[in-house]
DNA sequence: TGATAATAGGACACGCTTATCCATTTTACA
DNA sequence: TGTAAAATGGATAAGCGTGTCCTATTATCA
């Protein structure tokens, strides 16, 4: 469903919003946390600057930051960079007529299929999901929090037990 | 959602399974119809030849044909020598644990989407697709129909007429 | 039995996604 | 003002999906 790219930038940004807000978060430091090759991850970032959903900040002290509070970053606004979104209104059985009469088998399962995907980004913010995230790690049992590295919000989550 | 591979088989097995019973349907011939690279559809076809649902005919009078009644045939088994279905049981964030407690926030979407994609490859048959492909070109206007090409079906309702 | 028609299969090329590495630019701080 | 820390950007490479081409194998027919 979402490519290997899309997956980095969704785990990314929900640990970005688990942080306490306007602290910068290093590349490194997040690539490093979440199991995510460093370099490749800062192109990521790089991208989620330039579609306004985060701010970076150059030399010492510098990082990443949320462009905006959480409850107002959609999933979508995450997601579109690195997914042609258009693609998946087109017929999944490539026909180049595919509506009424001249539509292909598949076309009513895949209609709700998308409508179902669409709708699940526009309307889930990242807020709600950093929320989600944070809330599931309190529920597991240590032992089953043990066996995870490389999960979003685990070092926040870490930070607000020890303090 | 399909690959292109998967778009063609698909597309493939509609077309043969179009035809009159017992045909054998040649590659370039088909490819040609279709609009897919020929020798790109001889490979995709030997795939569903080992996943037993084509046989394969050498040498004159050769070709392909359906393996079993196109009733018996189900989507799934069209797609499943294509796309890894195992990976879409996996978290679609990746998170090693991703279940109860440990779910992560896009837990129940995807697994609403997942189960809905699954239960559609199991129960479609290739009878099911290949009628509604049929009824369907017979319910297009003609000029409609003039602009398709490269759409399954399209020599066999063509004979259909004009017999 | 030879020619022809067809599938079978291997080798290779192209483009895109994923990933790595290095040089450059910017900034804070001592 | 110099140095270290950090994002930025370019070049490059591995891997996979897609597609092409060529040869081998098999079967029919004259």
């Amino acid at each position: 469903m979402f490519s290997q790219t899309t997956e980095y930038a969704i785990r990314a940004m929900i640990d970005i919003a688990t942080r306490p807000e306007g602290e910068n978060v290093l590349a490194a430091q997040l690539g490093e946390s979440l199991g995510i090759p460093t370099h490749y991850l800062s192109k990521i970032l790089q991208q989620l600057v330039r579609a306004r959903v985060l701010t970076s900040v150059r030399g010492r002290q510098g990082g990443f930051s949320l462009a905006k509070p959480a409850e107002r970053i959609k999933l979508k606004e995450i997601v579109a960079p690195f997914e042609d979104l258009r693609k998946c209104e087109e017929c999944i059985l490539g026909q180049p007529v595919c509506s009424d009469a001249g539509a292909c088998p598949l076309h009513k399962f895949w209609a709700d299929v998308r409508t179902r995907y669409l709708e699940e980004l526009s309307t889930k913010t990242l807020k709600e999901l950093s929320e989600f995230q944070l809330k599931r790690l309190g529920a597991m049992s240590a032992s089953l929090r043990g066996k995870l590295q490389s999960v979003p919000g685990m070092d926040a989550f870490k930070d607000s037990r020890t303090k």
